[in-house]
DNA sequence: CTGTTAGCGCATTCAT
DNA sequence: ATGAATGCGCTAACAG
């Protein structure tokens, strides 16, 4: 009870001498209202600094003017990017996001879900993130829904997001065109749908070359830095020969990276290395890091373009987006 | 209009033979009910799995049960940490945050402010940003509010923050007991209070160990990682000479240390190196950064135990947190 | 085109 | 201790 203005439609209303619903009306702009009852509105709106109480327009009206979102812990440079994307085509809208954090656990997400429904989100956004694909379905149901950074099948029209089992095919598959023969892979967390889609990329395309994917050389990581260190280390330590490092991101590559360097083994001179993302980070890779570009921004305002395309009627149906093979000097030809 | 849940106090009411103000009373526990009654009414609570309309909520008590942040940008590491601790605060209260981006913009940081105080929040938590000091303490008079990463005058018992100008000062002086005469400086944004601050640390340490700082040894950066990069190019463009850098923070130290590498200058042998914020990624560099830690996480947690605190009545009092200076490799003794 | 009349779902008086 | 009655500020029919 601590808001200032105590301003309501009815001290406008009188202050424009006209009816509470016209004053209404050239608020909501749902009819037309005569041009000079329209001004003494606006002007008293103007003078009395007025501002509509959420509360009374959400009961009334059965708007709450934002957009929920869903993420997955704030760090995440690719996660980052989305929510920037978000945050940025959500600027132009007259809603605005609540954000709700589900730290990609699995039990507070579903509380997540629960406080952003309960707060009456006209529209949810959901980044990444571990709940099933058919309670999302369900969810879609009830509000409008947009997932990124995934596929939600059965939802797909409203799914933005990347073909991570091709663009992790053609990453592989240009390291063996290279000549490449021993290509090792640095996963990520395979429950994550994303994850998995890569590695089985990674395992076609050995697949498809004639090779069948040596379990040896597929080391388990978590997509954060430490574990792409570690994950070098393991294969080093376990002796493991091997001419290339597939790592499902950057920051994994860029971990991998630092424990070559501190083993004086030289990129891409004895081993190159392939990240994805294309993390703005990556480029200070020394050498530059050949990875996988993923829209993440462009992703993110593609998301809240199609929530409020659905908000509005429109139905929506968002491409698959492009990823990108970016060449950089960190794979050498042949070995 | 979407929303599922039609259930009202009124359905459960009924339900459990009882009136709406009982229902009611059980919900916000703001007065005696007899045990069975209670019981009638959580029990339809249950079964009808009511969720009590917020708007309604909002209009007749007040309440929003909402805090607004204002952030700018994710993606910055320092911040993000803040936000995760944040989160992490308001976690275990029935208060939900809604975040405004500022994106470092003032007249976006306006808007970003303004859209919070529509929304009603019930207390506000101001993450860095440039909103002049003046314009939060009129904030301050209106809502509960808390300022994170930053000293505001006149609302010094609500601000959460670290002395960065002892923390720089000691920093320096450190290198300087080490042995080094000229020390470079790779600048924060000015305009940002932290950044100014941390660089008057520096030339006050300087000063009193009879040294006046030399102002082209001082290079203006931008907190990101790539004016780092730049800062050392500049440095040895202009051929200055220097056997230590203090960088106001862990990115651009970071990028100072890349671009140390690629000129093939040692780290510490040739330059020392000392950062601010002790990103977990700094524990890569190679070697290890001497840094100033910021302890970013507790900050935001206190910040949101702070902004629940004030909610609550407790008249708040937030400690100056305290830096840590960080030693590890990357600081050679003498020169 | 515009004023009048009802609620929206809940917290909060009042009475009892 | 509990039911009945008000009103929060606004939108949405409803009549003119």
């Amino acid at each position: 009870m601590l808001s200032k203005n105590k301003v309501t439609i009815q001290d406008i209303a009188e202050k424009a001498n006209v009816s509470k619903s016209t004053v209404s009306r050239v608020l909501t702009e749902s009819a037309y209202v005569t041009e000079d009852k329209r001004e003494a509105v606006l002007r008293a709106i103007a003078e009395l600094e007025y501002q509509p109480n959420i509360f009374a327009r959400g009961l009334a009206g059965g708007q709450s003017l934002a957009i929920g979102v869903l993420t997955q812990i704030f760090g995440s440079p690719f996660y980052d990017a989305i929510l920037r994307g978000i945050l940025q085509g959500l600027q132009v809208s007259d809603y605005s996001p609540i954000f709700a954090d589900g730290q990609w656990r699995p039990e507070i997400e579903q509380g997540a879900l629960q406080t952003l429904l309960a707060r009456r989100v006209d529209g949810l956004i959901v980044v990444g993130g571990a709940t099933p694909d058919q309670t999302l379905c369900q969810i879609g149901e009830e509000v409008p829904l947009i997932v990124v950074g995934r596929r939600i099948s059965g939802l797909e029209s409203q799914s933005v997001y990347v073909d991570n089992f091709e663009a992790a095919y053609q990453a592989t598959h240009y390291l063996i065109q290279a000549g490449h023969q021993q290509i090792a892979y640095i996963a990520g967390i395979l429950s994550h749908q994303d994850a998995f889609d890569r590695r089985e990329g990674y395992v076609q395309a050995l697949k498809d070359a004639g090779n069948v994917a040596n379990q040896d050389l597929i080391v388990g990581g978590d997509f954060r830095r430490h574990s792409g260190v570690l994950a070098v280390e393991m294969l080093l330590t376990r002796g493991q020969t091997f001419s290339a490092i597939f790592a499902a991101n950057d920051q994994m590559a860029f971990g991998a990276r630092l424990a070559l360097f501190r083993r004086g083994i030289r990129v891409p001179d004895d081993v190159s290395i392939i990240g994805f993302d294309d993390q703005p980070d990556s480029a200070y890779m020394i050498p530059p890091l050949t990875t996988v570009r993923q829209p993440a921004v462009e992703m993110g305002e593609a998301a809240a373009q199609a929530i409020l395309d659905l908000l509005k009627g429109k139905p929506v149906d968002v491409p698959v987006f492009p990823t990108q093979l970016i060449m950089r000097e960190s794979v050498a030809r042949f070995r």
